[in-house]
DNA sequence: GTCTATAGACGGATAGAC
DNA sequence: GTCTATCCGTCTATAGAC
């Protein structure tokens, strides 16, 4: 049973990661977080030295969230191209928040990256994480050099679908998209 | 000849243009342009009424340099095919920013879109008019009725592209990438 | 003298830090 | 809960153009 230091260090992280995919960094105060989350902004310097590093532990949250998915995928899906297609489907089942605040990583990377280049390389450990995996996907299937091509050209064109289907708003199209990407998978 | 009062506007208008890509929006404060512009920050409001106003000047100065940019082509360039292909190269020719800040655009969208959706209508309009423009280059190439999805997909894999050159800062995946989106059109 | 434009000091609010 | 810094935005005194 967790601690009640543990439980409200664990709301501050829950709570910041939504609110800083849902208003972005910049805009989410402490204030934001303590009135949300319900621990008081006071406790914040006890769990967090600062703003900076309670963005640094919720990008590893993200990113430890990931690998558990990708191993969870590696081990109930059997052939390489179901969990390529799996991969595609994380935008198909989030298309909600994608449609209202765009990809968690790609919106996060583009805000914090500009002005600070420690927490890009941060988020960028989540895109190679994923580029990666994907890489070893496409190298099981008959592929011959082309995987790092493909797995980067495949996390691209997620990347682009989200940002579309962010700004432009339009579900028919942004649906399009996804099929398409889908089909081109499932012809390799 | 500009007068003295339209010269400072211009140098506001520029420097903000410049920052807010750089900096990113809620980065860049009025101090910060007053500084770079080397107009006092007690003038801005002579100018605009607020910084939402300003930004929202930004942006029409964007989208006025877009339509001048496609009307040029379509002026410029005989074939809808090189049209496209001239469209794509704006990732090559400046790679060097968007590897540094992201595509202007797609940086600021997602920055201000969360928490303003006017101010993402606004950005949108600048995606929409690009969309159409390629829309209509594609019509007149023999793809029939998938013009739409076309544009579409066109400009979801140069967002891809531009968000992957600047996360990941590989140079060579990132000309690959772009070679192929080019290929891709030379072959329809 | 009037209008446009300038310059910077000032204030309330709110941020992150402790 | 306090502290300091900084944010956006306001106010006003003034300078130059015509």
């Amino acid at each position: 049973m967790p601690t009640k230091g543990e439980q409200s260090k664990e709301r501050i992280l829950e709570t910041a990661n939504r609110l800083f995919y849902e208003r972005g960094f910049n805009s989410t105060s402490f204030q934001d977080i303590a009135e949300v989350s319900g621990v008081p902004k006071g406790n914040f310097y006890f769990y967090f030295k600062s703003k900076g590093a309670l963005l640094e532990t919720v990008i590893e949250g993200r990113l430890e969230r990931f690998r558990e998915a990708l191993t969870g995928w590696e081990r109930d899906l059997s052939t390489p191209k179901e969990r390529l297609l799996r991969c595609i489907d994380m935008l198909v089942n989030d298309r909600a928040e994608i449609e209202r605040y765009g990809c968690p990583m790609g919106s996060l990377s583009l805000e914090i990256g500009k002005q600070q280049p420690e927490m890009k390389k941060q988020a960028a450990k989540i895109f190679r994480l994923l580029v990666d995996w994907n890489e070893n996907q496409l190298r099981e299937l008959d592929v011959g050099d082309q995987a790092p091509a493909l797995a980067h050209r495949l996390i691209a064109r997620l990347q682009g679908a989200s940002v579309l289907a962010f700004v432009l708003e339009d579900k028919i199209r942004a649906r399009e998209e996804i099929d398409d990407i889908k089909a081109w998978i499932e012809a390799l």
